[in-house]
DNA sequence: CGGCTTTATGCTCATTCGGAGTATTACTGG
DNA sequence: CCAGTAATACTCCGAATGAGCATAAAGCCG
C-alpha cells in the first residue's frame, strides 16, 4: 500500500487511517455501488470506492469522517450507515508470495494502512456532475454473484478453473475441492448467498481475480484469467465483497431493503430489488405472503398503473414492524432455479 | 480530488492502535471471559480485556498481534478468532455532555485511540498462574443479560429506573420508551437475546451503567446506580457487550458452539453451554431434536455416568456438517419462562 | 432386593412455515 | 371485444417447531 493516498505523515510508528464506504443503491433491478474515478492521478485505471483518511483531530467519530468524505467526493449524504470490518494486514497482496520480508528501508517507507469499511445504503440519486463519482452495477465487480438467470456458461468456466487449481496442488486438494465445493454450492447445501467473501478469496487465491496494483506480478500466464469481471482499486473488491455477503445476510433478518425503496413502491418493485441484491430469484408468491404477514408493508390504497397488467398497490413500510417483531426480515422464499 | 487525504495535520497525527480480545469460554453453565488485573499500573481497579498496542511495523497481521497480547498477558493460545467491532470515537465517555471543545492543549495531549475488538473462542483453561489475568462470570458485567431464572427481580428495578429515565425529559419520552420496549422485550417481540448492545448503550445513557475512568462525574445522585453489575476499565464492557450479542446471533446458524465444548459431551452439557451464552433456557427435547437431526452431532458409543440419573451417550460435533447445511446453527428452541 | 429419584431418550400431536402451483381479477393496446 | 400481462387470492402439502407425555436406565436408600 506504499502508493496510499497519503504524505506519510506522522512520524514511524504512524499508522494512516483510512475509511472507505460500500454505498449501495438499487435502480432498475441493478444493484449499484458508487465508485469514484482516480485514474488522472496517475494511479490505477480502476474505479475505487469512496474514501479518505481519519483526521485524529479533527474528526470526532469514525462515521462523521466517513459521511465528510463521501460528500466530498460525491456530493451525497449517507442516511443508514454501519460499519464493517477493518482491514489492516500489511503487504496485504504479497500473502501468496514466498515470506520475504522487505528490507529494512522499505519497511519504514511504507507506511501501515488501517482501513475502515463501511455499508451505506441510500436510495439512488443522481451524484453531483462536479465530481468523479459515479454508479455501478456491482455485478461488473462480482459477476459470478449474479444467479438471477441461473448458473451461466461463465460460472461453469470459472468453476473449471477452480477445479484446476484444486488439482494442481496434490497435498491440498482435498482440501481446496472442499472450500469449493462449500463456497460455491456444490454439494447438498447448495448455492448461500451470503458466502460473498469466501468466493472471492477463492478466486483470488487461485488468482482468477486480482486486486489494484496492476503488474505487480498478478495475472496468470494465461490470457485474462478473470474473464469479465472488472477489478477494483487496492483491495475494494475485497471490501465490496464483504458489504454485499454482509447486507445479503441482514436482508433477511432486518428491514433494510427499505433503506434503498422510495416512500411508495409495489410489491413487485421490492421483490426486484431483494433479487437484485441477493442475486437469485424469489417465488413471487410467496415473497408477497411473507412480506403482507409478517406486517413489513401496509398498502396505501393508490396504485401504480404503469405496469403493463393488472394495476399494482402501492405499499410503504410499516416502520412499527421493529416493535412487534424479534427479526423482521424479508427472507429469501426460494425459486428453483431458471433455465440450466 | 485535490482534497485527497493528504495528512491533515502532518505532526502530532499519530493514532494509537489497541487490540482487545473478548475471550469466551464456558465452564459449568457459566459464560467466562478472560479479564486481566491492572490495579497496580495506578489505572482503574476495574477488570480489563487482555488488550494491547499494534506494533505497525513488527505486527504483519492484526490478528497475530492480538494473538501475541494475548499470549503475553494468560498465556493462552487462540484457535477459533473474529473480528468484531473497532471503536474510535474520540472523547467517547464525554458523548452526553454539552459539546465543549475541550482546549487546544489538552487535544494535543490525548492521543487519539483506536480500539479494534475481537471476539475468540476457547476450551476453558487455567491460566498460567504468572499471570494476572483469570476467568470471570461474563454476567458479572451484563447480569441484566441472563435470564435463565426468568426475569428476576433486579431486572424489575433497572425497568423502573430506566422508565425514570425515559419520562424525564418529555419532548423523547415517547422516542425512549419505544427503545427501551424494543431493548428489553416488553412489547410483541419478546426478549431478543441478541440486543445485547442495544440494552448496554440504553443503559449507559441512563447512567444506569457506567465506563472505566472513575471520577470522570459518572455516578447519578443517587447511591449506586449500577445495583450489582461490575463496570470494567474503559469501554471493555461496550466490548463485551458487542462479543455476547455477536455470538448469541451467529450461535444459530453457525457451529460455534463446539468450539467451547470438549470433543466428547453429553446432549445437556451441549445445551446448558448454550443456555448459559444464549441467558435463557431452552427445551430440552427439541434441542436435543434439533441438534440430532440437523446432523449436527453424532454419537460415540460411549456413555457418561456421572448424570444422576441415566447414563447419557457422549457425542461428538459432526465437522461434515458444514459442507452439507447452508446455516448449520443449534437454533434456540424456546421454552416458556419460569419463574415469573 | 424393591421402590424412589433423577436424568436420558423416545414419541406424539397440533401448528406454523415454506415451497409450489392453480385460479381469478384488472388493467392496456389493438 | 380479444389477447397479453401482471397482480392478487387461494389451495395443497410436507417439513420444521413448540409442547408435553411416556418410558428407560442409572444411583440411592432402607
Amino acid at each position: 500500500m506504499s502508493e496510499s493516498p497519503t504524505a506519510p505523515a506522522g512520524a514511524a510508528s504512524g499508522v494512516q487511517i483510512v475509511l472507505s464506504g460500500v454505498l449501495l443503491a438499487v435502480t432498475n433491478e441493478v444493484p449499484r455501488v458508487l465508485t469514484v474515478d482516480r485514474s488522472e492521478l496517475g494511479r490505477s485505471d480502476d474505479p475505487a470506492l469512496p474514501f479518505g483518511a481519519l483526521d485524529p483531530v479533527a474528526d470526532r467519530t469514525l462515521e462523521i469522517a466517513l459521511r465528510k468524505w463521501v460528500r466530498e467526493q460525491s456530493g451525497l449524504e449517507l442516511g443508514y450507515v454501519e460499519q464493517l470490518y477493518t482491514f489492516g494486514d500489511r503487504d496485504r497482496d504479497d500473502r501468496r508470495r514466498v515470506e520475504a520480508p522487505s528490507t529494512a528501508g522499505e519497511r519504514g517507507a511504507a507506511q501501515r494502512i488501517l482501513s475502515i469499511a463501511y455499508l451505506a445504503l441510500v436510495e439512488e440519486r443522481e451524484v453531483a456532475a462536479t465530481t468523479r463519482a459515479e454508479w455501478s452495477d456491482c455485478y461488473r465487480f462480482l459477476p459470478w454473484e449474479d444467479r438471477r438467470e441461473g448458473r451461466t456458461k461463465r460460472l461453469q468456466g470459472l468453476l473449471a478453473e477452480l477445479e484446476q487449481w484444486a488439482a494442481g496442488v496434490p497435498a491440498q486438494r482435498a482440501a481446496r475441492r472442499e472450500r469449493i465445493e462449500i463456497a460455491f454450492g456444490l454439494g447438498p447445501g447448495g448455492w448461500d448467498t451470503e458466502r460473498v467473501l469466501e468466493r472471492y478469496e477463492l478466486l483470488y487465491e487461485a488468482r482468477l481475480v486480482h486486486e489494484g496494483r496492476r503488474g505487480a506480478g498478478e495475472a496468470g500466464a494465461s490470457g485474462d484469467p478473470i474473464y469479465t469481471s472488472q477489478a477494483m482499486a487496492v483491495d475494494h473488491r475485497r471490501i465490496l465483497a464483504t458489504a454485499l455477503g454482509r447486507l445479503r445476510g441482514k436482508l433477511k433478518y432486518r428491514p433494510l431493503v427499505f433503506e434503498l425503496m422510495p416512500d411508495e413502491f409495489t410489491l413487485l418493485q421490492l421483490q426486484r430489488a431483494v433479487e437484485a441484491l441477493a442475486g437469485v430469484r424469489l417465488h413471487k408468491q410467496n415473497f408477497r405472503r411473507l412480506v403482507e404477514r409478517g406486517g413489513l408493508v401496509e398498502g396505501t390504497g393508490r396504485r401504480h398503473t404503469q405496469t403493463g397488467g393488472r394495476p399494482a398497490e402501492l405499499f410503504r413500510f410499516r416502520r412499527e414492524v421493529v416493535r412487534e417483531r424479534a427479526a423482521p426480515g424479508v427472507g429469501l422464499p426460494a425459486r428453483r432455479e431458471v433455465r440450466g
